[in-house]
DNA sequence: TGCCCCTGTTAAAAAACGTTAAGCCTAAGT
DNA sequence: ACTTAGGCTTAACGTTTTTTAACAGGGGCA
């Protein structure tokens, strides 16, 4: 099967949904989005997904009891729970175990697509790997092997340094927003963490100087910007 | 066709746990018995398992923390638990709709035997029993019999060796948690062992070098990931 | 203008990892 | 009991990666 994945995607606040919809659609999913348990079932029924993403807490119907009906006809759909913050522990290790896997609230997209890809993989078996070849302007770049081809040779990226230009790439022209960028990367955006991350900018205009178009250009005060004129 | 499902069973009550043990064994599992959760867990990483029971009370390690250092190391494989009749409701639900199943104390054998097979009947597809052939890259490779078929004749693995290259294997892509897989392999993280696998890292990367395109990535921090470019 | 906070950059310090070899333990054979 | 061999750990030393420090500009705003 090499058909797009069909994701069934749950979640009432309208914000956070559109968002995802469109970040997953971006990334090659059919997505449908609805914006609450009962609706999100039927859908379900109506349609031949592959994945689920549930928030807990909705109207009408939660994503607890969703998924327990929806399991009642698929027993094996991966399903995927979006939990809030507040959530006590308890609660949290009854997903954490039967859950295909579950997301604490705030999360970044990539933490999200890179759980939903690890555990499409292991559904669908090694058959495709996400073994893409981006372009940064003129300069080829492996994400997944950590390799930017330059013109005297290939340099292998260290793991932040790979961390933090993917990022940047992934949200070319957009702005990387300083405090999401640290705590997706470092865990925490405390001070130092975040004068690493000017450390690792730095390393990365230098790498990338050889393309002239290339710019990393700073928002004062938000973040960067990867910009390719 | 398949070799007999192994089946790794955790379960404190020696009566109980015997009891289960024969009757699964008499209807054609291998089955192993764990007496607390520490040691199902050295026993899941020692072997390859093809369904988990854990009961949910036990020393040592509660069936619950059990299957989730488990599902850290093996995304998908079937957990069913056993759980005491006094129970509370949410608590439960947790477990239902994670846990592939779960049987309430007291039930009967010949219902624990219908639930396991539903489950196995329905995941079976590619089925990964024991004495399989995997392939790392071009480079044959029987976890069982823990034999790496290089060009220049059979490597027989030693114990080690073999566990740190199964569970690479078999997260190929995926980051290999360094904590969790010192806590599977070695049974505590502690300095010395962290540094005992970087020793066991070396090894395999001076084995698997024959085949160029094999790569044990090291990230930072977090730990290792097999890349087959 | 002057001040403060944010960023740019380089270098030093610290932490994590890579590798080889020596030591230690255990189990098997004598 | 002695010896040997294999497997695992610890030590030692080298390298890489990341963090912290230090200093130098800049941007925005009173």
């Amino acid at each position: 099967m090499t058909t797009k994945p069909k994701i069934l995607l749950a979640e009432d606040d309208e914000n956070l949904g559109q968002l995802l919809h469109t970040y997953l659609q971006s990334k090659g999913y059919e997505v449908t989005l609805a914006r609450n348990g009962k609706k999100a079932f039927q859908s379900f029924t109506a349609g031949n997904y592959t994945f689920c993403i549930f928030d807990v807490m909705m109207p009408e119907m939660d994503g607890f009891t969703l998924a327990k009906e929806i399991r009642e006809l698929d027993k094996k759909i991966p399903i995927l729970f979006l939990t809030a913050k507040a959530m006590k522990e308890d609660k949290l290790q009854g997903f954490a175990i039967g859950a295909d896997d579950y997301l604490t609230k705030p999360f970044s997209m990539e933490e999200l697509l890179a759980r939903l890809e690890a555990i499409l993989r292991r559904v669908e078996g090694p058959s495709k790997s996400a073994d893409e070849q981006l372009m940064v302007g003129t300069i080829p770049y492996e994400p997944e092997l950590r390799v930017l081809h330059l013109k005297d040779g290939s340099k292998k990226l260290t793991t932040k340094e790979n961390q933090l230009l993917h990022l940047l790439v992934k949200n070319e022209r957009e702005i990387l927003d300083r405090q999401s960028t640290l705590r997706a990367i470092w865990g925490d955006d405390n001070y130092f963490n975040g004068r690493s991350m000017d450390v690792y900018i730095a390393k990365l205009r230098k790498l990338l100087k050889e393309d002239p178009s290339i710019e990393i250009m700073n928002i004062h005060g938000k973040g960067f910007k990867l910009i390719i004129k």
